[in-house]
DNA sequence: CCTTGACCTTCCCACGGGGGAAGGCTTCAC
DNA sequence: GTGAAGCCTTCCCCCGTGGGAAGGTCAAGG
């Protein structure tokens, strides 16, 4: 089948399919005697492997070690297990970033009028000089952002 | 001050101020000379309002609008008050779709062996056919990342 | 047989939010 | 006067696609 039928049975774009074979995540199918792409049932599985563990957060390097384990019928379930702990500490740690953010956001619209009146005390803690605006606040901001906070 | 000490002072780096004046979120500062940026302590503030927001999870087009609520002395703490409330909003969806990504995966891994055998519902779960592997967990995928989702 | 339209190909640009390096000026302290 | 920072510009890099242009292919209908 061509790539468009492929990127529907399996739930990903035909563009993303293409992506992911240009950066070698995928194994180059083989083509038609015009030049297109041509992929198998199984081809189909793994793409939707590939699309399923994407929706689900995990980063291309991730998911190419997961595929490889997928591809290994003789692989420790252990192995598979460790990723995908690890992929859920990574997420939580961004819910808590996220979170930090939503309560210092909260503060500080619980204490603005958001009526007519210039005086904002969002936009004056925006501006207050180091930690002072958020010191009263929650800390961790966004997880591995910044390099020298 | 050059931009350096400007950036110390507010807590951003000097190519995070070059960049938002390239993209022209902040306006050019005067020049010395030797062609280095010269900057006011006022200028400080709005870099440290800037490294802020940008910390809050605000989105470029965000801190500009934001910026220019900061500099209009005539503006309605409602008008800040609307842009913040919204953005809680949007960080509080993508809260939701991680803690679905995590809860799908804490079901997955809950089901793995995790010892030396090969057989993992991970792996099978991830290329399943449809939505049979995630219908039985939790649907809200990534903030707006699948276009046909 | 030929056209049409859907599909495919490669290539480049964009996003946010910068990091890092090359190669050349300035500026300051000694 | 001179050496070491610090600054300047410019370029290319990362993730994970999406969008679109310019052009080739394929299947079906007239």
């Amino acid at each position: 089948m061509n790539i468009g039928e492929a990127a529907a049975a399996a739930g990903v774009t035909a563009k993303t399919i293409r992506y992911y074979e240009s950066i070698g995540l995928l194994r180059p199918p083989p083509r038609s005697t015009g030049g297109y792409r041509l992929y198998s049932p199984e081809d189909v599985h793994t793409l939707r492997f590939a699309g399923r563990a994407r929706d689900l957060g995990f980063s291309i390097d991730e998911i190419g070690n997961l595929l490889a384990l997928w591809r290994d019928k003789r692989r420790a379930s252990a192995d598979v297990k460790r990723i995908a702990i690890g992929h859920i500490v990574e997420l939580e740690g961004k819910i808590a970033a996220l979170q930090a953010m939503v309560a210092t956001l909260r503060h500080l619209a619980r204490t603005c009028h958001g009526d007519g009146r210039p005086d904002c005390p969002i936009l004056t803690s925006l501006a207050e000089p180091a930690d002072a605006g958020s010191a009263h606040c929650h800390p961790p901001k966004r997880a591995g952002r910044r390099k020298k906070a």
